[in-house]
Order: structure tokens, then C-alpha cells, then sequence
RNA sequence: GUCCCUGUAGCUCAGUGGAUAGAGCGGCUGCCUUCUAAGCAGCGGGUCGAGCGUUCGAAUCGCUCCAGGGACGCCA
């Protein structure tokens, strides 16, 4: 990436300029470099100088100068200037930027790629909803930040695993049981009460439906223990494929659906607690087993295993966090929660320094609350009580693509605002169909070209010298930056605002320049120009999971 | 009370300690005989919640407030 050559060229300087004795040999911090926004600064800018001015005691214009007197000069540099009050400005060259149009399309659909994960093996889990109900659209924004950031870090060379937490023990698939078994005993007559702690809401009373046009009345045949055992796993079947094919409607799949069940059979619940019993971390007090957080530095301790036996959420999540990073090894681990689990990531990250690993393995996304409204009518999406719009709903209402990009457009932190109604009315103006047009509008472009039979291949790249051209490669060579801004702080959002950069400049481009023309040259070159320009955006957003049209 | 997130244009939100703070939507004005007008060009819009500090330089970092949301369970 033609960044990182800049930083070690500059980097290379002020080292022979303090060898030379040009420049006191002060330490040096790492330089960065920025774009700066007034095009009249150059494509690249580096504040070194101002940086190196307290410690050299030296005028920070000075300093630039002499750095800049030892860049070598390269085949990608054209001029380099120094600007009050104290910046080294690089301009690309031309013939450079043009000669890139071939290596974009040289690369293809790897252009963008990276090797900084040098194949380290990160697991990313996330949505893990609770398959006790269907999902809302607070899960889908965690959905779609997750399955994002799995299409980012694999192209930044990253070996990524995709895994969902089936939690499928403990009290709430419990009651999940005893609530379908109520339902199912109403739908064929009897008056059974549903129980107090159960799950009340329609799509219960729809499942049950569903188990006795295929079951009949068998389960009422049977013990009700077993019955109720019997039709709770059926139920849980029966959510887990609706949870699959309402996420694979929004582009999310996963490689590893984990159940919680598993880590009890086979004994790595015990395992992870023998750890840390082993290493005094646990102990009994008030009939309870307790994780001793506070010898961690945490506020409170905590409950793992309660009064009457059962394993808290708590414990079972140390057993699965055994299980990534002990039994499966992965170097880095990142989980997406919803923002009511905020307080359980610092007690998560207790657990591991617990186990003896460094606790930066594991990263904690909380991805704040959505709510949903429809114009000033809020909509409520609790599970538990009740009616609820289902994510199914809001996606077949919006548009699985309008959605992705809904929530790309917003930083995890910031909680945010999902109105059903200006979703719907502002589709046609959504900034989705901007971004998915430049490519139809390329695409278009690109079938002129063959149904005229022209054959680009030997275009010359070198003829592309006007502004709206040059703007548009210069784009198009952000993309690299941008992909591992976004793995590296983990934020996918910057995608968006790029895939609706890029395309703002190809509009800008495609009303100044005429692809298709009589100068044929010309055209040649321009129709290499917009298949790489196609490419980047067809990368952008397959990389955020949605289409690239070619038509619209 | 403690902890976490947020506060930037009328609205929804971007903004890697750097040069004149941006986009989309909404409002107004123009532009289609030529590759897709789901487009383009232009106009208007700001005490970056407040204050103090660090720095050559702060929307960005620190502290103190204010406002909104969330979490503080032998729920998950």
C-alpha cells in the first residue's frame, strides 16, 4: 500500500537527516500520515515536524525542510512540498494513479486484500439469541455488524470463524418447554394456565399449531415430564431453523452453531471450573458457589452455581470462554453483545486473566439499543410479553440491502432510532440505491461497450489525465485504507460512508466524461477506468453483504 | 450511588490530535435528442452540550458539571 511506503520513506529521512547531523537525534514517534482535506495540500501529509519541534527545539518549518531534503525520490512521488506551519505534503503522480487503473483490475475481486492477520484464527460470535423467540431488529443490527467485520477481517488476512451460542440449557429453555406444552394442551382443548414465568407471545401459540398438525395428540399421551422434555426440544428445532433462515435472509450465515448443552456433556464446564477452583478463584458462601471477582479487580463477586444446584449464565459463559480459548485454541476471540450486557464484559475479561490469558485476546462489541418506532409511535419489542415486530417483519418491509446499510451507517456506540415508516418512505432516496446505481450505471456503460463489440484490453490507462478521472482512481486507491481501518478498530461503518464517497465521485465523473465515444482511444482508456471502478465498488459492498446490481 | 455509551447543521449521523468541521434527508433554484435523472450543479444552514485544563495545535485527550439511554440479580 502505497501509505505505508510514504511512512517508511519519511521514516528513512529523519533518520539520515539525525545521522547526518542534520537534525538532533531525538527519538522519533511514529509517523502517520493523513490525507488532507484541502486537495491543494497534496493526496498525502505528514506532521512529523510539528511533532519533533518540542524535543529538537527547533522552528517546526525548519524541520520539515531538512526531513524532507532526504525523501527519496520514487516512482509514485511527484512533488513533495513543506507548508507552514509545519507540514510535508506529498502529490502523487498522475501516471502512477492511471497505472494503478491496471492493477485494480489486475487484482480483481482481491483488490483490497491484505495479509495483517497473517492468518491468525479469530473467532467472532454473535447474534447468540436465545432461541426461546424470534429475533428483533436490535439482533439484526448485532447481525450485521458481526457477519461485516467477519467479511472485513477475512480480507485482511485473518482466519475468521463465524459461531453462534446456542444457549440450550438452563431455566429459560425451561420455561420455553413448559410455556409451548401449555399452548399445545390449549390448542387441542384443555384449559391448562400457562405458567407465570412463560413465554406468552403469539408465535408460541403458532409453534404449537404447527406441532399438532404434524404430531397430533401424542404428547398428551405421555408422561408430562417427558411430554413437556419432548416438545420442548421440538419447539427448540423448530426456532433454531426460523432463526437460520431469518438471518440467511439477511445475508448472515455462520461456519459454527455451538450449543451451551455440549459443554456439559462432555465435561468442559467441569474442566473450566476445576481450573479456577484449582487457582482459588471460587468458593462457598450463603449455600452458593462464588466466582471471587473482587480478587480481580471487580466491584462484586459473583454467583456460579446457585442454591439448588443449577449453573448461573455466568458459569456457563466461563465454560464456552474455556472452550475458545483453551480446548480450541483461537488467538483472538470478539464477541457482539447488546448493550444490556455492557456490565457483564469487565467480569467476562476477570475470567480469562483467571484462566492465565492475556484478557486483549478477547474483544467485547456492544452494540447499543435500537428502537424501533413507527413515525412518533414507539414499537415495543420485548420477547417475553406479548405481540413484538420480528426482525423477519422489519426485513421484508425495508429490504434486506436497505437494512445492512442502515445500520453500517451508524458506529456501534451510538444507540439508535429505526422508524419503520421513513424506512419505508425514504427508500426510494435511500443512500443504498445511490451507492447500488453507480454500479448498475457502470454496468450499463460496460454492456454498451461489448454489444459495439470494443475490446479495452489494450486501453491506454495514460490518456485518463482530466480532474474527474484522476478524482475517481484516487478513490479507488482508498479502499486498502479503508478496509483496514475497519479491521483494525473493528468498526465495519466506514464502509458506508466510502461505498457512498466512491460512488458520489463516479456520478461526478459519468456527467463530465463520456465513456463510450468516436475518439476511440479515449474510450478504451475510460472503459478500463470504469470496470476497476466497478470492481471497487462490487468489492465495497459485497464486503458489507449486499448486491451489485447490474441493473436497476 | 457506581460503571458503560451518547450529546456536532432543522432531522438522522460521519469525522485517524492537525491546515477553511462534513454527508444524507428536508427546503429553495437550475440541468435529460447522446453510456440509466434512483443522477448532476448551485444556494441556505454550526457558541461541535457547558466550563476548566494538557498541547505549537482539541469536535477528538484529561478533569468537573449538565442532559439522554443502558447496566448494576442465586435473570440471561
Amino acid at each position: 500500500m502505497i501509505r505505508q511506503k510514504l511512512v517508511s520513506l519519511i521514516t528513512r529521512a529523519a533518520a539520515k537527516a539525525q545521522e547526518q547531523g542534520k537534525l538532533p537525534s531525538v527519538v522519533l514517534p511514529p509517523v502517520t500520515l493523513e490525507h488532507p482535506q484541502n486537495p491543494e495540500h497534496g493526496d498525502y501529509a505528514s506532521s512529523l515536524a510539528l511533532k519533533l519541534a518540542r524535543a529538537t527545539s527547533l522552528k517546526p518549518l525548519a524541520i520539515a525542510e531538512e526531513i524532507s531534503r532526504f525523501i527519496e525520490a520514487t516512482p509514485e512521488v511527484d512533488t513533495i512540498t513543506v507548508a507552514p506551519p509545519g507540514f510535508i505534503n506529498f502529490t502523487i503522480k498522475n501516471e502512477w494513479l492511471t497505472g494503478q487503473v491496471a492493477e485494480i483490475l489486475k487484482a480483481g475481486s482481491a483488490y483490497g486484500n491484505s495479509h495483517l492477520g497473517q492468518g491468525s484464527r479469530v473467532q467472532i460470535e454473535f447474534v447468540s439469541v436465545n432461541p426461546t423467540g424470534p429475533l428483533h431488529v436490535g439482533h439484526g443490527r448485532g447481525a450485521i455488524l458481526g457477519s461485516t467485520l467477519a467479511n472485513v477481517l477475512s480480507a485482511t488476512g485473518h482466519n475468521v470463524e463465524k459461531e453462534y451460542y446456542i444457549n440450550d440449557a438452563g431455566s429459560q429453555i425451561d420455561a420455553f418447554a413448559r410455556s409451548l406444552y401449555a399452548r399445545y394442551q390449549q390448542g387441542l382443548g384443555a384449559s391448562i394456565e400457562l405458567p407465570s414465568d412463560g413465554y406468552l407471545g403469539h408465535y408460541m401459540s403458532d409453534l404449537a399449531q404447527e406441532i399438532i398438525d404434524e404430531a397430533g395428540e401424542r404428547f398428551r399421551k405421555m408422561p408430562e415430564l417427558e411430554a413437556v422434555s419432548e416438545i420442548g426440544r421440538l419447539g427448540l428445532d423448530k426456532m433454531i431453523k426460523q432463526l437460520k433462515t431469518d438471518l440467511e435472509l439477511l445475508g448472515v450465515t455462520f461456519d459454527v452453531w455451538f450449543s451451551e448443552q455440549s459443554l456439559y456433556d462432555n465435561g468442559q464446564y467441569q474442566e473450566a471450573m476445576a481450573l479456577l477452583q484449582d487457582r482459588g478463584y471460587i468458593g462457598d458462601r450463603e449455600g452458593a458457589t462464588w466466582f471471587f471477582s473482587t480478587t480481580l479487580g471487580e466491584d462484586k463477586d459473583n454467583v456460579l452455581v446457585r442454591g439448588d444446584g443449577s449453573p448461573t449464565y455466568f458459569a456457563a459463559d466461563i465454560a464456552y470462554h474455556y472452550n475458545k480459548f483453551v480446548e480450541r485454541k483461537f488467538d483472538r476471540v470478539i464477541n457482539i453483545w447488546g448493550a444490556d450486557h455492557q456490565g457483564h464484559v469487565s467480569r467476562m475479561k476477570a475470567v480469562i486473566s483467571a484462566f492465565g490469558i492475556a484478557p486483549e485476546r478477547l474483544q467485547v462489541i456492544i452494540s447499543q439499543m435500537v428502537t424501533l418506532r413507527r413515525g412518533s409511535e414507539l414499537v415495543r419489542i420485548s420477547k417475553r410479553s406479548g405481540d413484538i415486530i420480528t426482525l423477519r417483519e422489519v426485513v421484508d418491509e425495508v429490504g434486506a440491502d436497505a437494512c445492512r446499510f442502515f445500520f453500517l451507517s451508524r458506529s456501534a456506540d451510538s444507540q439508535m432510532d429505526f422508524d419503520l415508516e421513513l424506512a419505508k418512505k425514504q427508500s426510494a432516496d435511500n443512500p443504498v440505491y445511490y451507492v447500488q446505481y453507480a454500479h448498475a450505471r457502470i454496468a450499463s456503460i460496460l454492456r454498451l461497450a461489448q454489444e459495439k463489440g470494443i475490446d479495452f484490453s489494450a486501453g491506454d490507462v495514460s490518456l485518463l489525465t482530466t480532474e474527474p478521472e484522476l478524482t475517481l482512481i484516487r478513490k479507488m486507491l482508498l479502499l486498502p485504507e479503508i478496509i483496514e481501518l475497519a479491521a483494525t478498530t473493528l468498526e465495519p461503518h466506514h464502509l458506508s460512508y466510502y461505498a457512498q464517497d466512491l460512488a458520489t465521485v463516479f456520478h461526478g465523473f459519468y456527467t463530465q466524461c463520456r465513456v463510450v465515444s468516436d475518439d476511440e482511444a479515449l474510450s478504451k482508456a475510460r472503459l478500463k477506468l470504469v470496470a476497476a471502478a466497478r470492481l471497487v465498488l462490487a468489492k465495497t459492498l459485497t464486503l458489507m453483504g449486499m448486491a451489485a446490481p447490474d441493473k436497476m
